[in-house]
DNA sequence: CAAGTTAATCAATTTTTCTTAATTAATAAA
DNA sequence: TTTATTAATTAAGAAAAATTGATTAACTTG
């Protein structure tokens, strides 16, 4: 199934993709998003503030490059916007050891 | 002997090594150059050139890249540099699925 | 309903990364 | 011993990404 993905589409292609992704993980700050994401579950913008040390903008600037990534996701209740960390695709992309890094049973 | 790594080690500084690995493959050129290097195995720059259709200074820039960050290694012959695929680096890295990416036998 | 809260988006600036062409140093070949 | 080849490095400019502060829209609460 995997395969028959890689022979069908094209290279350049898969690279691209592929490129979206590693550049959403290839910054500290958001590794870091991700590993607390982990830690904590679903958790509110306002929050990833006070816990980030970061102003609000800048956070949501950087969520939504994870997001448009697939790597997390997003829930809206009321004014409140609750990230969460897509497991899935962090498995799909990285190795067991690293996966491990965001996994709260490791 | 992973984990006590993972332990010992402090978590921002994990992050800005791995921040460097992948700022490293988050780049469509630099994942067909490693895609090249697992088909063909050890090559030289000259023949990147003709392969990637790339000028010889954008080549050495992005194999540079590469080479610091560990994910490729380089051996000098003559005037000529050999580049190959630091395997063990990308299973480190990425998952199984995608580490096939990057193996002459998947 | 008015005032306050939450978070996305925007625009301007700064910083980082990429590209290009030229230079350099080392080796190989004529 | 010239001349050519190989590839790293440099410097300048272009392009992309990140930061900052302000604005906006939607929802809550008093």
């Amino acid at each position: 199934m995997k395969e028959i993905e890689l022979v069908d589409e094209s290279l350049p292609r898969t690279f691209e993709r592929y490129e979206t992704k590693f550049k959403a993980i290839a910054d500290k700050k958001r590794l870091q998003l991700m590993y607390l994401l982990t830690q904590i579950g679903e958790i509110c913008v306002c929050d990833l503030v006070d816990m980030m040390g970061m102003p609000q903008s800048k956070l949501s600037y950087h969520l939504k490059i994870l997001l448009d990534a697939g790597l997390i996701s997003r829930e809206t209740r009321g004014t409140w916007s609750y990230y969460k960390l897509n497991q899935d695709e962090v498995n799909h992309l990285l190795s067991a050891e690293l996966c491990c890094l965001f996994r709260p049973s490791c």
